[in-house]
DNA sequence: GACGATACGGAGACAGTCTCCGTATGGTCA
DNA sequence: TGACCATACGGAGACTGTCTCCGTATCGTC
């Protein structure tokens, strides 16, 4: 709350100045080394005290929120232009995912904190996934209705097999095309239908 | 090498006495807390200073890999057993992997640790994984020969999946059906195949 | 320009990993 | 059985990282 300024009562503009400058340093820190580099090296980076940083953001977590709040108006766009530009609801569905594929990929080891925040929703990152469960809840919903997507899917557990996807494709080999097996294996599975007809795209992962 | 003693040169009785009983401790102490727990804790719970700890084991993963690899002789009894009975080439896979799925929840966390060490093959763990994927392999190899199993599927990334599925399931809700869904998305996919008739077993998730 | 509220910096408390070395113990050989 | 040496033990402590507390500096206002 009162970020900017404009809440309650106006911020210190020295505290503004390093609340900006703090996030702005997190996050080349963060992409460069992943979320889990010392906190002190990113209060030393950005010229502060420990004190300061931990001040602005009570933890780890509370930074990682404040980052991604950052991105999420990125995300809605996407989200608003696939609704807008895809009519097919399994293809939108699909793109919403590979949406949410690369938001999580913004930072390493992202998917973890993630995942640990689902389970109690008091924490600040619980919120904005919980916005995004929504969001892919309305993308599900719309598929199943057009029967492109299995009845018994939930929302929450598509949410979290992307979180885990991208937590696996930080294992996969680099030189290989596992990052997309991954996201194929979510959307059609190992197993081949009973019946021989192969879905859509499933003879070759890429695409 | 030389575990039990028998190797090149015999284990002075206290080292063998401490090993087990260290490994006894770290069991339980995994059961209990997850594998994040104090490397020290476990030392002290084992009645060992941490040096001690530290010359059987150098790190938590050597500690891991020990532990793991008692439990590697239950896990290459079911794949026998898998092998013996079950004469659908599906099926076998499936339970394979289930069984997989059953071995990496042996300790809250596993997953990560198993995870990273994919990604460096110097690791103990990685060794383990290895032998994991080279079974995997045979078992998609046969499905895929009797068409059960998708030809672009391959070994390494139906493991990584099952980590992964493994990693999520700790996020999943304990009273809802979260954990099957993810294996079963794992097999069938989120998506419909197109010409709409559903591929076995994708009506529900359980079973 | 002075004063009170607010924020800063960094020393340091605390927890965890892992090492080093003086000491104790086990195994062997006379 | 006793002595000797290789081997293993224990725990103090070095090091790293998280996070707090409080004396000091700065901001904004009157």
């Amino acid at each position: 709350m009162d970020e900017t300024g404009t809440g309650t009562r106006r911020m210190r503009t020295d505290k503004q100045r390093n609340r900006v400058h703090i996030l702005e340093v997190a996050e080349q820190f963060f992409a460069e080394q992943g979320i889990s580099g010392s906190m002190d090296a990113i209060a030393k980076r950005a010229g502060v005290g420990p004190g300061t940083l931990y001040r602005h953001f009570p933890n780890r977590e509370a930074l990682l929120a404040a980052l991604l709040q950052a991105r999420d108006e990125q995300l809605e766009a996407r989200r608003d232009a696939i609704q807008r530009e895809e009519s097919d609801s399994s293809a939108a569905l699909a793109q919403w995912l590979d949406a949410l594929s690369e938001w999580v990929t913004a930072f390493d080891g992202l998917p973890e904190p993630l995942r640990a925040a689902l389970t109690q929703d008091t924490s600040p990152l619980a919120i904005t996934c919980q916005g995004f469960i929504t969001t892919t809840d309305r993308f599900l919903g719309a598929a199943q209705r057009d029967g492109d997507a299995k009845s018994w899917v939930r929302a929450r557990d598509l949410f979290l097999s992307t979180l885990a996807a991208a937590w696996a494709r930080s294992a996969a080999l680099a030189d290989e095309s596992s990052p997309e097996s991954l996201s194929t294996l979510m959307r059609s599975g190992w197993q081949t239908p009973v019946d021989g007809t192969a879905p859509e795209g499933s003879r070759t992962p890429q695409t």
